[in-house]
DNA sequence: TGCCTTCATGAGAATGATTATCATCTAAAT
DNA sequence: ATTTAGATGATAATCATTCTCATGAAGGCA
């Protein structure tokens, strides 16, 4: 079964979903996707938000990350580039940052253990400028 | 938050987990360890070994990591100090790894950013030797 | 040794994210 | 317009993890 393409049905609300992701250039939870979509009057379902999530996932239309507490978080695939965060753990100021060195640092320690097929997940956290000098 | 150790009491539950994570060679999950111990007679209620793994990680005597399906696996340092992880994701095999470029390049980037404090998650996905090889 | 203070434990309830159920709806083909 | 298989959503069910709180036990001290 589902060897060949299931049917995909274009409906209000994965449009919906679909745009929201394409506005958001952050990682974002399903909660928050359907919390946002509720509040923006394109009411849907939580059940749908993490069913076409998942669809979409394994498309590979979207990218899913773990956050650390636990929870999965969605984001429109970079088709142009792939590339990192920093974030602010203070006030969640987010920057994209792009790592050859990583990339390939990531494929030849893959080489050296005999993996294949390797991504990476690659996040730094800390203060931005304006919440250190904050600190003091 | 922390800045003085709490007191800790050596019990014969923490003795237990530490123990059983002494021999394990692998990551488990709270629910394993628990399970584990339950059947070998040292019970230890979930709760404890819920808390004595955040206590044992946040002292950096074992390491934490998410699996796919969200729950938290622990395994005890191998390595002491920093480093990260190759994991397959068919099986589930480890290799710790320690990565001196890219602690390199994450102070770089974070200072070019005007970030401090910064730290860093690495985390490498792949398929093992054998699981590469099964998959053929 | 016995007492005391404080941390630790554990059974079960509570939480919170994700998934399953299933009656109803609807996109798309005929 | 009719048909039909996929889609939806309110809600219940799961499941890992955390919280509650009465009880137990380490370790310090007299």
């Amino acid at each position: 079964m589902m060897t060949e393409h299931p049917q995909r049905r274009t409906t209000r609300q994965r449009i919906a979903i679909s745009e929201f992701l394409a506005h958001a250039d952050d990682f974002r939870t399903a909660q928050q996707i359907h919390e946002q979509l509720r509040a923006g009057g394109d009411g849907v379902g939580l059940a749908t938000v993490y069913r076409t999530l998942q669809t979409m996932t394994e498309a590979g239309d979207v990218d899913m990350v773990r956050t650390q507490e636990g929870e999965s978080a969605y984001r429109r695939c970079a088709t142009h580039g792939h590339h990192h965060h920093l974030v602010c753990r203070c006030c969640g100021r987010t920057e994209e940052i792009t790592a050859k060195v990583v990339e390939a640092w990531a494929t030849t320690i893959a080489a050296q253990h005999g993996f294949t097929d390797v991504t990476h997940d690659v996040e730094l956290h800390g203060l931005c400028e304006r919440c250190s000098a904050a600190r003091v």
